[in-house]
DNA sequence: CCACTTCGTTCCATATCCGGAACGTTCCGG
DNA sequence: CCGGAACGTTCCGGATATGGAACGAAGTGG
């Protein structure tokens, strides 16, 4: 980042202020305060002060030391899990694990689709296929000329390098899951979900 | 931190080093540069390198934007995703997420069996269903009197409520993600996995 | 009413993290 | 062979995160 060399305070992709509020709100959460904390988890009160007042980019250690010490997952700070990232119109799509095996990548998404969504995506790289799981609400999905509709719990996969559309039906949001498979290679150029700008920043 | 005030260096409860060969791997699996994905991230070559060798602390900001980079999440480089917990002999299974819906709980799992697993599970409460998705490997799951053998990508879901097996088939590890469904009021007592702790930092 | 404690913030010197530039390698193409 | 380009590491001045100490504000007990 840095994007910004007028601003002495870096363009931070990340809301400090929100973390803290997090934080500030862990910690009394627990009822113990800001000078018990900073010594138990062995670092300056100062240091915490400016993180739950939004000012500190704090270090890796620093965060580390003290979500330990409050025994949350470091992502209990963070924007939201992996933080949800636009992606085409309306879906919100989250990258929840992305695994590289020999052959191929996979990428494990969870989805949401607000009632009233209809969206086609154009074809991705040649090979790759979707799998999708619904949780909840009732989606038509599929290649465009062969979608089929899914109620919760249903499943189903088809080759992603046609275009292909998701399109909600009810007036119920859809929750899913989805697994993209890239065989390898052809991720190279990314043409497609665009695997999100995963953490989920701000542009740059 | 801090913990040892004999040497300079503080005490890092995260393992610099492992986190910076996870950076690397991920790197490398995309093919591209450490320049060109300092360039691509906005951040010096001389700080991703450090990061790469394990030598530097990194800021969130930093880290923030690498991870963005490289669409994972930040966990993705930390000791170990949302750290695993035992379930049944050596499975291990770790949840991503949980959704509770009106009419039914969702838990989503990812899973690794290691070679040679065979485990046979115990009915859950009447009504629960599992949805499977192998990622690597080949598994061999379903009910006991009914199940079926999946490759990578491969998925099956099935009742849960009468006993189940999986069953690791051929030397390779497998990783796959597990949907669990429970109606409405019959998950009661928390049969299975616990949430996972936190961070996980070496005590203190 | 006043010592005393604890709280969270601010000040400050020091430690160290950051990115640009310089550097040694390796890998081409001519 | 020899330039040129790209790679990853190291060097270095400048920026900033860190923790100890000082501070004013509340609470507490005598």
């Amino acid at each position: 980042m840095k994007s910004d060399a007028s601003t002495s305070r870096p363009a931070m992709d990340i809301d400090l202020a929100e973390m803290g509020r997090r934080l500030r709100a862990l910690r009394e959460e627990r009822g113990i305060s800001l000078s018990e904390l900073a010594r138990r988890a062995g670092i300056g009160k100062a240091t915490l002060s400016g993180l739950e007042t939004g000012v500190r980019n704090p270090t890796l250690e620093t965060l580390w030391a003290v979500t330990a010490e409050l025994a949350v997952p470091i992502t209990a700070l963070l924007p939201r899990w992996g933080e949800p990232t636009l992606r085409g119109a309306s879906v919100q799509a989250t990258l929840l694990e992305a695994f590289d095996e020999e052959s191929a990548t996979y990428e494990l998404y969870r989805l949401t689709f607000p009632a009233g969504t209809e969206q086609t995506s154009p074809p991705h790289p040649p090979g790759t296929t979707e799998h999708l799981t619904v949780f909840a609400g009732t989606l038509r999905a599929g290649p465009v000329d062969a979608p089929r509709t899914l109620g919760p719990g249903g499943h189903l996969s088809w080759r992603a390098d046609v275009p292909h559309r998701y399109q909600v039906v009810g007036a119920d949001d859809v929750q899913a899951s989805l697994l993209m498979r890239y065989p390898r290679s052809s991720r190279a150029t990314d043409s497609g979900v665009q695997p999100s700008r995963a953490p989920g920043r701000s542009a740059r």
